[in-house]
Order: structure tokens, then C-alpha cells, then sequence
DNA sequence: TTTTTGAAGATTGTTGACAATCTGCTATTT
DNA sequence: AAATAGCAGATTGTCAACAATCTTCAAAAA
């Protein structure tokens, strides 16, 4: 047996990994965060456990590594709730990933090779049939791919680690743009800017394509935002108006 | 009762935030950070939960939290293990931080009151207090402080989190140096750098500054690390010596 | 009408028991 | 002697029951 070294057949792996608090743990995270539990809704323990076939234990355990990870909010005794994220933490978490993202961007135009080179120059393809085919879903999606792969690219797994971190957090920002129409080509077009940046070798300049890239994805966002609320208030408005009417009818 | 709000007596808020499972993992945390549990040993929950005075339950859900935060390795149907971060793992710790801090610098060159400038001053004083008396531990702390104060200062809660998190993290990297006496001063007066840069609202210097001082520690504790590694071969060779001396007698 | 009180039901907090798995040791085999 | 098998004890995984707390709603009081 010296030296020896198994070769796991994938479902033996599997079950030695994964826990029913592992399993339980990753569909609440997929629900939440394809938004089949919305922001501020509550998660009881016996349903999801009667839903997902187990005990309350597990589901406990992976409600704690949940708010571990800033996803659900514990009130004691009141219950676990899906976690809202206010405009102030978006904007937080914007400004955090913009200098992480310099620091990709850095790192990526010292380090990157062609192969990856090209892996992300088809996703910016991609992303420009996305564009005129006005698909913003897609668009949506490869833009997380996108981002996601430059970061991995960049080598710091720690990095890697908390940056998912954000972006989680950041999807349950629900009044999030996922690409309004009319700016798709403008985030597009950056992107465009930051591949040239990283190929061309240019630390710095790849740095502050990254940065400004989120900074702009920031403002987009907070615009977004601001037109959203003034909307809301504009309905509340008018319905209050109409009750007025109703009354004095 | 409209309009009112309570104010709770202390005692009572402790009660109505914190229930086992908080308190045992808080408790846990604390006997981690302060190395009663050395990286590498094992946590076993009946033993805990018999020292806390609780049942396995509420062990194993603190388990999940100090899982996601880091600070433990579940094996599962092995058990819990207290993390040894590698070298490797605290170099990238060390890059993230120093972008981190670099916003950090930016933001307070920008915002800090005059009352919190006077409070890192203040801070920085102690810590050479600490220089001259050759107090290690002390200036260890002190550290700790000023930094944590600095990134609480910036304003960014998210940033401020993370930052905690891997602070806590490096603390397991026992390679650590707290602190080697030759090097204090030098590291001090990064600080008093760091502060004058803040000090004079240059944004771009003070971030330099702080990005400047975290890569230098990084270096430090690389060096350190090598030359631990060194004298550890060199005692390991030793004692193979001496141990095929014995044979041969 | 509005506020307060007081159940009944729902939900969370904690525990102890049992099942499944692993670890270390001894006996057995090669 | 070295490798293997198998067993007892230790430890983790899961569950169901009970206790504590909260929520809801209807009845009583202001």
C-alpha cells in the first residue's frame, strides 16, 4: 500500500464529502440566490426540512453557515430570513471590488498566457452577440462569467473566495440592473478596454481599466437606484390620491 | 406605545441576541485566537459540549459558523480540526490586504476628523512607547489595534468585516512573527509615515504609504518564515544524525 | 372605537438517544 | 517480522421529543 494513492470513483467522493448539512447548505444557497426565496422573506426550519426529506438539525447547521456567508439574517427566536441588502452596502461592496479587481487587472496583464488570453476575448465576443441580440439575460450571465474567470485567472484563491463572497451578497441587492437595455454597449465597450489593458501588458493601465470598469457598474447601479425609488414614490402618490377620491366620493 | 422606544437593560439584550450557539462559538473563537486550540489539533463536540455545559447541538452549528469563517477544517465522519493556514495562503492574505489598506490610506487622507486623527497619534506614540521598552507583546497589540482602528475609521463596514476575517485568519499562520525585536522600529516608523501621509490629506500617499508598510510586513514574515524553515531541517538533520549515532553504538 | 388581556397554535431552542463511521489495538495469518 | 483481519471503544451524523418563545386572534376592558 506504500506510496499508493486512490483513485476515488466520483460517487464514493461525493458521499465522503458531502454531509445532509453540505447538501441542505448548497440547494437553500441555489434558492436564494435564483431568487426562489426573495430578500427579506423567512425560512422556516420544518418546512425546508419536511421539503428537502430530513431533520431540523441540518438545516440548523446550514443556517448558521449561511449567515456565516451573509446570505440569511438570524433574529433569536424569531426565525431566519433571507438577507436585503441596502443601496448603502451595494455601494460598499462596489467600492471593495473595485480595488480588487485593480489588483486583478494588475496582476492579470504580468501573468496572464495566451490561452487564457483567448479564453476571455470569446467570452467579450460572446457578450457583443449578447449585445445585438439585445438577449440582456445572457448578457447578464456572461458578464458574471466573465468577471468570475478574471478573478480566478489573477491566482489568489483568497481573493477568488471572498470576491464569490460579494457577488453573492451583491445578488441580493434586488433592485440590481441586470443590463438595462440601453447600457449594455457602454459595459460592453469596457470590457473590450480592459482585455486590450491585460494584453497589452500594461500593469497599471489594466489596474485602472478594472477599477473604473466597477466604479462605472456602480453608478449605473446607484442611477438605477434612484430612478427606481422616485418611481415608488410617484405610485405611492397616486395611490394615495385615489383613495382620497374613493373616501370623499 | 406608539412612537416609543425601549431601552433595554443590558442584561436582557444579552439574553435576547445571544443564544448557545453564539456564546459557544464565540467562546471557541476566543480559545483559537489566543492558541489554547494550536493549529492542526482537533476540536471533538462531546468534550467541548461537556466543558461548556451544553450538548453537542449548539457545538456542532458553532462548527458550521467558525467552518465558513475560516478558522476550522471539517473532515467529515472525521471531525473538526483547528486550520493551519500555509505560508502560501498568508501571502495572498497579505496581498489582499494591502489593496485593502490602500483604500483604506484613501479614504481617511480624504475623511478623518480631526478627533480621529488625534487618535492614532495617540496610538502611534504608545507604540513607540512600546519600542523603547522592548515590550513585543504590547507593540503585537498595539499593532493590531491601529490597524483595526484605521480600517473602522474608513467608513466601509464590508471592508471592515472582511478585514476582521482575515485578520483572525492570519493569526493561525503560527509562523507569525509577533513582533521581532530588530524589526520594531523599523515598522513603527512606517506608521508614523502612514500617519503624517493621512495627516496631510494626499490620498495617493497615504494609500502608498499603507500599501507600502502591509507588503513589507509580508516580506518580513516571509523572511522569518524561511529562516524558521531553515533552523527547522537543520535540527531535523540533527537529530537523524544523532539517531544513527545510536544505532551504530 | 381603541387598547389590553389571554389563550391556542406555530416556530424556534435544546437535549438525549440511536445509528453510522472511524480509530487503535490485539490476534491471526503469511 | 510484516501484513491483515476483526473487534471494542470513541466519535460523528441524524433524528425525534420536549421546552421556551413568539405570533395571532378573539374576547374583555377602557
Amino acid at each position: 500500500m506504500q506510496g499508493m494513492n486512490a483513485v476515488l470513483h466520483p460517487t464514493i467522493a461525493l458521499l465522503q464529502s458531502s454531509s445532509l448539512t453540505t447538501v441542505v447548505q448548497q440547494e437553500i444557497e441555489r434558492a436564494i440566490l435564483v431568487g426562489e426565496y426573495a430578500p427579506g422573506s423567512k425560512l422556516i426550519e420544518a418546512t425546508l426540512a419536511f421539503k428537502l426529506g430530513v431533520s431540523r438539525g441540518p438545516v440548523r447547521e446550514a443556517f448558521r453557515m449561511l449567515e456565516e456567508a451573509g446570505l440569511v439574517r438570524v433574529e433569536k427566536n424569531r426565525g431566519v430570513f433571507v438577507r436585503d441588502i441596502p443601496i448603502d452596502e451595494a455601494i460598499e461592496i462596489f467600492d471593495l471590488r473595485a480595488v480588487m479587481d485593480e489588483l486583478v487587472g494588475r496582476q492579470l496583464a504580468v501573468n496572464i498566457t495566451p490561452v487564457q488570453l483567448k479564453e476571455i476575448k470569446a467570452l467579450v465576443d460572446s457578450m457583443e452577440k449578447s449585445v445585438k441580440a439585445e438577449d440582456t439575460y445572457n448578457y447578464h450571465l456572461l458578464n458574471l462569467k466573465f468577471h468570475d474567470r478574471l478573478v480566478e485567472m489573477a491566482g489568489n484563491r483568497k481573493l477568488t473566495e471572498i470576491y464569490r463572497k460579494l457577488i453573492k451578497e451583491l445578488s441580493l441587492f434586488r433592485r440590481l440592473n441586470l443590463a438595462d437595455g440601453w447600457l449594455m454597449p457602454i459595459s460592453a465597450n469596457e470590457h473590450r478596454q480592459i482585455v486590450k489593458a491585460i494584453a497589452s501588458g500594461d500593469a497599471d493601465a489594466a489596474g485602472k481599466a478594472m477599477f473604473k470598469h466597477v466604479m462605472e457598474s456602480k453608478e449605473r447601479t446607484i442611477d438605477n437606484d434612484l430612478r427606481r425609488q422616485a418611481r415608488l414614490t410617484q405610485n405611492l402618490a397616486l395611490a394615495s390620491k385615489q383613495e382620497r377620491a374613493k373616501r370623499g366620493k
